[in-house]
DNA sequence: TGAAAATGACTGACCAGTCAGTTATTAGTT
DNA sequence: AACTAATAACTGACTGGTCAGTCATTTTCA
């Protein structure tokens, strides 16, 4: 079937190494439209040319390629995030700017949205995946968007709000949008259109959604 | 499903009549701490006072279960947000501002914040259940928080905005407080906080994130 | 007494994880 | 090159456990 495999190094045995990786993309795919309690690890091992119990040589159990699976999938992103907000000084709101679209554009790819889809659901019914979560990605993520916000109230670009709580209300209406769309279809005219909302949610986030006094009628408050 | 049982009061039999409300209360509990699929029926005639095979006399499946429940909750929550954006006329910021406060007074309440945990984690799974709740609750809601936006902008109380798009600028942030909250443990210390959230993401809402230019800053409400 | 209400043992289906056995690959020997 | 261990990689039938849903029987009460 894959010579490729065979081509890696001195020491190749059969077709071992790539294996993991090669479940873990099967994995990914049934999970990402049957999700986890309803992909049978059977399901599995034939999406990836192999037989059930080869998939357990390579991992521990079924809740075990669902954390290699997030991690593999979630720590790049994390990781691109995190520079973009360290790097940066001066106003938060280009940083910002930049760590919307790039969120917007990764999530149009369904192998990475899968992955949130994937978490909300299955967290609960497995803390240790929700935990190796918030450990990798929250616990660094939360505090470096708290910092810019901070540091940006600081020097006079934004006005004075909760930082902990203003994270909220950046990310949130991303969440909201793929959630709408994935879970009830509702969704823009012809597609989620990331770039759209991100324009739209941006403009809210930064300038509010009060008119300016100085335009219509302000009449009674 | 469960119509005929319930509603009709002159053939009442040994003791029914209550039935249907009490097995539902029943798996409401067991639901919010085990979550659906590690909820066995069984369990949830046990804690109800009755066997299995009864709730089969109520209700026609375990899924049906879950719908009852989630109409039974949801309902009432989207009747009295329905009410106050039809009522209103005026400022749209005062509808949306008191619309918040309640939703948020609501999802204090363990049994109407486990309704959302629910829907989100099994409406994948449960095409029907996903289905019923768009129906019921959000193809009324959705166009109705639409109409405000869209009258405060032709009022000139709001700046031009896409309306469907924000309706997720509106919303997302409380799930995402909640959904925080609920699978990771992070929330402020103490508790939800759902006022102070509100508070802040209202300011950030109506006003924006940026300072005024004029150097100073110039909190809002 | 008779029928509605309630029961719980039972059935059939499902599936994660195991393991005794099979096949492919390599190293060693001639 | 051919033949032969030795062993790594893989297989899939099987086990043990779980549970939704059924239905023949029993209980309750008008």
């Amino acid at each position: 079937m894959n010579k490729t495999v065979a081509e890696r190094g001195p020491k190749f045995r059969r077709r071992a190494e790539a294996r993991p990786d090669e479940v873990l993309d099967a994995a990914l795919e049934l999970f990402i439209d049957k999700g986890f309690a309803a992909t049978r690890v059977e399901d599995i091992a034939r999406r990836a040319g192999l037989s059930k119990g080869t998939v357990y040589l390579y991992f521990p159990s079924k809740e075990a390629l669902l954390e290699g699976l997030v991690r593999r999938a979630i720590l790049p992103i994390a990781d691109s995030a995190l520079t973009a907000l360290h790097d940066y000084e001066g106003d938060p709101r280009i940083v910002l700017n930049m760590v919307l679209t790039m969120l917007a554009g990764r999530i149009s790819d369904p192998k990475v949205m899968a992955m949130p889809k994937l978490i909300f659901r299955e967290a609960m019914g497995f803390p240790g995946l929700a935990e190796m979560y918030r450990r990798e990605v929250l616990d660094r993520v939360i505090p470096a968007v708290e910092g810019l916000i901070r540091r940006g109230i600081e020097q006079g670009y934004l006005r004075p709000v909760d930082p902990s709580l203003t994270i909220r209300s950046i990310i949130g209406p991303l969440m909201l949008h793929v959630a709408m769309a994935e879970l009830f279809g509702i969704m823009p005219e012809g597609g989620l259109h990331m770039d759209k909302l991100v324009e739209n949610h941006l403009s809210i986030l930064f300038d509010g959604l009060s008119a300016p006094p100085s335009a219509k009628q302000w009449s009674s408050s």
